[in-house]
DNA sequence: CCACAAACGTTATTTTATAACATTTTTGGA
DNA sequence: TCCAAAAATGTTATAAAATAACGTTTGTGG
């Protein structure tokens, strides 16, 4: 689970850096299409898929990324470095994430995974429901 | 987090029948497009991708199937009816996949959401690793 | 400065999934 | 039984997500 790849390497290229930005700019996750189609992306000269999952995977490399899998959607890992497992909270009714840390709850996933002498190297989870916001406006109406 | 949707309802139809038969001879997950190249599907007519996703959507909504988000693809559930989360161990060597249940660990995670206002509605949870025949064939080698 | 590796650009293609619309089948009353 | 509504299906086309292949540029260490 730990790499630390965020800490150490090159310094980002421009475009690593123009998708981060962009990604940091969203209040949710985005598509790799979704950022081929901002303004600045297409500004800094961005123009092919490719060159939009080039720079993701770099990002994700590093830890500075994540990849919702639910959603084929990319994120700003808006937390430091760490090297225990990440959970997302994703609103069904107004798509943003929330990133929670899963210290504890790894250690017994992956205890769930030993018991089956599996040998784990990744966890990801992923929940779906409504962020406080959202049920809360649900409420209202 | 509740359905037992797979209790009740209609009988299955003969495209569902037809692909949940194919998931259950699978050694592995399969794509939707994995599924319309098997012999026996052909055989049964079916033909387009749609005819696939359709009967996959109904079988899911049954809780007969599940699909692997990080590998678009679709697995039977060999469990029977449940009402807590489900976890797969996906083994990046050999493509299998190991369904786990996470009676105690969803509380937890469902916890960890619950502490940020969030009102969760499903946990997903995939790990990847290594299953043990292809652990014990590394170290072997 | 040069050689090598990494990153990038470009075009085409593959893989995964859904839209739109007509037809058939099933099912639950009248 | 028969009919109407709902569910499932067939078919064609298209959208959405991701990668392949290949050549060029950039950056970095020796």
């Amino acid at each position: 689970m730990a790499d630390h790849a965020h800490l150490d390497g090159p310094a980002l290229t421009r475009n690593q850096q123009t998708v981060l930005t962009a990604l940091k700019g969203a209040d949710k996750p985005l598509t790799a299409y979704d950022v081929l189609g901002l303004p600045a992306i297409r500004k800094a000269g961005m123009k092919a898929p490719l060159t939009i999952y080039r720079a993701l995977d770099k990002l994700m490399d590093r830890g500075l990324v994540h990849r919702i899998e639910s959603l084929n959607a990319f994120v700003h890992c808006d937390h430091g470095p760490h090297d225990h497992a990440t959970g997302f909270l994703i609103c069904t009714d107004c798509g943003r994430t929330l990133e929670v840390h899963l210290e504890s709850c790894e250690t017994h996933l992956a205890g769930r995974a030993r018991e089956q002498g599996f040998a784990v190297d990744n966890v990801r989870v992923e929940m779906t429901g409504r962020c406080p916001e959202c049920a809360a406006r649900a409420a209202a109406s």
